[in-house]
DNA sequence: GCCCTAACGATAATGATTCTTGATTCCCGG
DNA sequence: CCGGGAATCAAGAATCATTATCGTTAGGGC
């Protein structure tokens, strides 16, 4: 290999490399590139995306492969994995973020904004506890159309039944 | 084919009926099938079980055909569909639901309990005003362990970084 | 540096979902 | 009620994301 020695550089890659020590699970070169990738990134990357970055930086590391690692990163909770119903999972680091931040969907072009309403917290502890349930998590995700694509003059359609008030 | 006649029966199969005729769908028996088994359910079904209820009524009628059949029932509003991490998605009829219901997940047994809060609604407006998203739709779930689990002592277990906090 | 173990890459397998095909059914007008 | 064109059906092949397999290669404790 050539120039592959000062590839993986983002700041918090330490934190990846001591979760790994402290299981017992080697460093490899190819774990570090994978997790610079997704530590580098503001986006909510798709396997595919990561695959991407990679062709472009030069390296040549097996699909399997990502998807090994990101299933570590979302163990060491490190990286959160989403499915917006794309029919695929999308991944983001959660370095600088607020804990417990939700997701804005954009239906037609599929962008994804953050937004963070702390009494979600509050809800999701309410509720299990009338429930009997003891929470860990929740997921929030709101759907609508982006400024973008509104000013584009995309529009939301309803194609369902003409009268669903009735029926609910 | 032999008593297919008085199979398909719930009392809301006819608002399946109209939204076929309304757009100019035809009505075929294997669709209405199909849509009683949704119908007459009051769990998450996924297609596999809906594919063994079919089974269980004598039925036969292919996979395919549930699929687009589903597709359907989505799209007129009658039945909603979720994915909560399984793999696969399950379904649910809308009849006798409170509008913009949400779902709490067992992650140990995946039961589903349904819960009500009614200022999510509000929320998802609030908030894709704030972003000059234009809401369509919001999806809360909130996953833990139910009393059954709780009970038999399973527990949650966070595998990550020791600190998290100090990352996040 | 050595050696054992575990990760790597390439590829095959899997599981959910979608597409293709030839046969059948629906539905509209007569 | 009958006929015919269009759309749906069942079965299985194809697809897509993801996971497992396997021979080879590389970490890391000694």
């Amino acid at each position: 290999m050539a120039a592959t020695e000062t590839v993986a550089n983002s700041p918090y890659l330490h934190l990846f490399r001591r979760y790994l020590r402290q299981h017992g699970l080697p460093v490899t070169l190819q774990r570090e590139i994978v997790a610079d990738v997704v530590f580098s990134s503001t986006e909510h990357l798709s396997v595919e995306e990561i695959e991407a970055e990679l062709k472009k930086r030069g390296e040549r590391i097996g699909k399997a492969t990502i998807y090994r690692t990101m299933e570590i990163l979302v163990r060491s909770g490190l990286v959160a994995d989403h499915d917006f119903g794309d029919g695929f999972k999308r991944y983001e680091h959660l370095f600088g973020q607020q804990r417990g931040h939700q997701h804005l969907v954009c239906t037609n072009c599929r962008n994804v904004v953050e937004f963070r309403r702390p009494e979600i917290q509050r809800i999701q502890d309410e509720v299990a506890r009338a429930h009997g349930f003891l929470p860990a998590r929740h997921k929030l995700e709101v759907y609508g159309l982006c400024p973008d694509c509104r000013a584009a003059g995309v529009e939301l359609k309803y194609e369902g039944l003409a009268c669903p008030a009735l029926t609910l």
